[in-house]
DNA sequence: TTAACATTAAACAAAT
DNA sequence: GATTTGTTTAATGTTA
């Protein structure tokens, strides 16, 4: 017999989730924008902005990426509980905060009559927030989980521990987290497992897929309120982390180690050419050019660093953007693989925002540092490019296609793209059709996502003759890869009924008029 | 509005 | 046999 997950009833636990919006409010703002070239540039704006208001009197944007505290801390060593406990307003604190709240912003900024809406910086204490669910997502959890560990890999068991210790939250939590969490681990390509001796324990270890590492860490910086490197003894940023095989195999506790070979970079899913490729070379290509394609292809090496690298010299003349943000294109984004379903797919978008805003509290001498920072960064890329052209080179010897000076890779193929457009067009069609699909047949062995809300888009070109024959089954697709078959379920009625009140009002408004 | 991202629940199998 | 671990599907919420 079966035991349903425990869900305890927590209707009297009134925890506060923090917001996920940054708040926005008109007003007056000096923003100090940093760029590569040491360039600083103040604006006076008057303009919506962030409502981010940092301690120390300057503005700080939503993630520290660009501030001294990133770039200088290899090792981000600092204990969670160097945490100020006194600034964080939750929720149910908002509203009279909202009245005095210009009181508590600093000089640097000035608030226009009409704004109320600005809330102090948060601060949030997971220690002392126990009632507030953490701002940080479970890969993200389990990432800081696992970088936090001597090995760099983590029981599922010893995840839950590390969790509970570091955000008490979830001591109180539905026990459907644990669920998560495995349901994450399992699911998510950033995490891959390792196996252990069996006398150390029933389960494997759980280690970070080195090439999705950057996409963590970027997610990590997306967090709201991020305050992650207070979690993590030592996520060293630049660097690939030195914890993968060969410290597994020496380390004391785990010297019965083996890496799973199960751990390709490709799943059954994995559509990217990127991947195609690297598999497809491994059995015929030299060990050299397997190397160097692995170093092109994947950024396993990837690191931050590396994303940077290419930030600057795509962005040579970096603008800063009339709301106080350099808007960039980060070669992180590009090489986080993250275009399949279950990748989890961690904001490693076209285009990155990196907040430009500096912080006061950083050391005097930031402007150097970072200079500094940025002439190596650019030495390093320049090496980097070497390289790949001579992966190039080797792997156009070997026969192997490399998509060579394609920095932009992984362009939707136009099959993607034709369903992309099918399904724009016929998802709002659809939400009115029946509530019962058709069976589809997919031939194409793109997307097996069943996700009723993507598929049954089809359920709309049964109309056309082409594709769909007299049982109402439509087919898709129109490669010979054997198909996968599923039944579209319909959008739910609940998901439908959603959009009902929004109808009403319109409806409404209409009568009125 | 949409796809992508994320969370939660749950069925179920295998390992311990 | 019970519990833990891991995989998968489903439903639905959230974000850009
Ligand atoms: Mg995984």
């Amino acid at each position: 017999m079966r035991v349903a997950p425990d869900r305890p009833d927590h209707s009297e636990n009134v925890g506060v989730a923090l917001s996920q919006n940054p708040v926005t409010a008109a007003t007056a703002a000096t923003v100090t924008l940093y760029s590569p070239d040491g360039l600083i540039a103040v604006q006076e704006e008057h303009d919506d902005v962030i409502a981010d208001v940092p301690r120390g009197g300057s503005v700080v944007g939503d993630d520290d990426l660009t501030s001294l505290t990133w770039l200088q801390n290899n090792n981000l060593l600092k204990s969670v509980h160097e945490l100020p406990k006194h600034e964080f307003i939750d929720d149910s604190a908002r509203d009279s905060t909202l009245s005095n709240s210009s009181a508590s912003i600093t000089s640097s900024r000035k608030i226009s009559n009409q704004c109320i809406n600005v809330i102090p910086r948060l601060s949030y204490d997971p220690q002392v927030h126990v009632n507030s669910k953490p701002p940080f997502s479970f890969s993200c959890l389990i990432f800081m989980a696992i970088e936090d560990s001597d090995e760099k890999a983590l029981p599922v068991k010893d995840i839950y521990v590390w969790i509970l210790d570091h955000f008490p939250y979830y001591r109180n939590a539905p026990t459907g987290w644990k669920n998560s969490v495995r349901h994450n681990l399992s699911l998510n390509k950033c995490f891959k497992k390792v196996e252990k001796s069996p006398h150390l324990g029933k389960g494997s270890l759980w280690m970070v897929e080195q090439r999705f590492r950057p996409c963590l860490i970027q997610a990590l910086q997306k967090t709201p309120h991020h305050q992650y490197h207070k979690f993590i003894r030592n996520l060293n940023i630049n660097k690939k982390t030195s914890a993968d095989s060969t410290n597994y195999m020496t380390g004391d506790k785990t010297d019965a180690l083996l890496i799973s070979n199960n751990d390709e970079p490709t799943t059954k899913k994995d559509t990217t050419t990127e991947t195609i490729c690297i598999k497809e070379s491994m059995d015929d290509v030299d060990a050299a050019a397997t190397a160097m394609l692995v170093l092109k292809h994947g950024g396993y090496s990837f690191d931050v660093k590396a994303g940077n690298v290419d930030f600057v010299l795509q962005n040579d003349a970096v603008s800063a953007g009339g709301q106080g943000l350099i808007e960039i294109t980060s070669e992180l984004s590009d090489n986080c693989p993250n275009n399949d379903d279950h990748n989890y797919g961690y904001p490693c978008s076209t285009s990155t925002k990196l907040n430009s805003s500096c912080d006061s509290n950083a050391v005097p001498n930031e402007k150097e540092t970072l200079n500094r920072y940025w002439s190596t960064v650019r030495e390093d890329m320049e090496e980097q490019r070497k390289i790949v052209e001579g992966a190039d080179a080797l792997l156009n010897l070997a026969g192997i296609k490399t998509t060579a000076h394609n920095t932009k890779k992984r362009v939707a193929s136009s099959i993607l793209g034709d369903e992309q457009r099918h399904r724009n067009a016929k998802r709002s069609c659809t939400e009115q059709s029946s509530l019962c699909g058709p069976l589809v047949v997919r031939k194409d062995g793109f997307s097996t996502d069943v996700n009723s809300r993507k598929s049954i888009t089809f359920a709309n070109t049964s109309s056309r003759s082409d594709i769909t024959n007299d049982d109402g089954i439509i087919f898709v697709g129109d490669s010979t890869e054997p198909p996968n078959v599923h039944r579209i379920r319909p959008r739910s009625r609940a998901s439908v009924m959603k959009n009902q009140p929004q109808r009403n009002k319109i409806e409404k408004r209409r009568t009125k008029l």
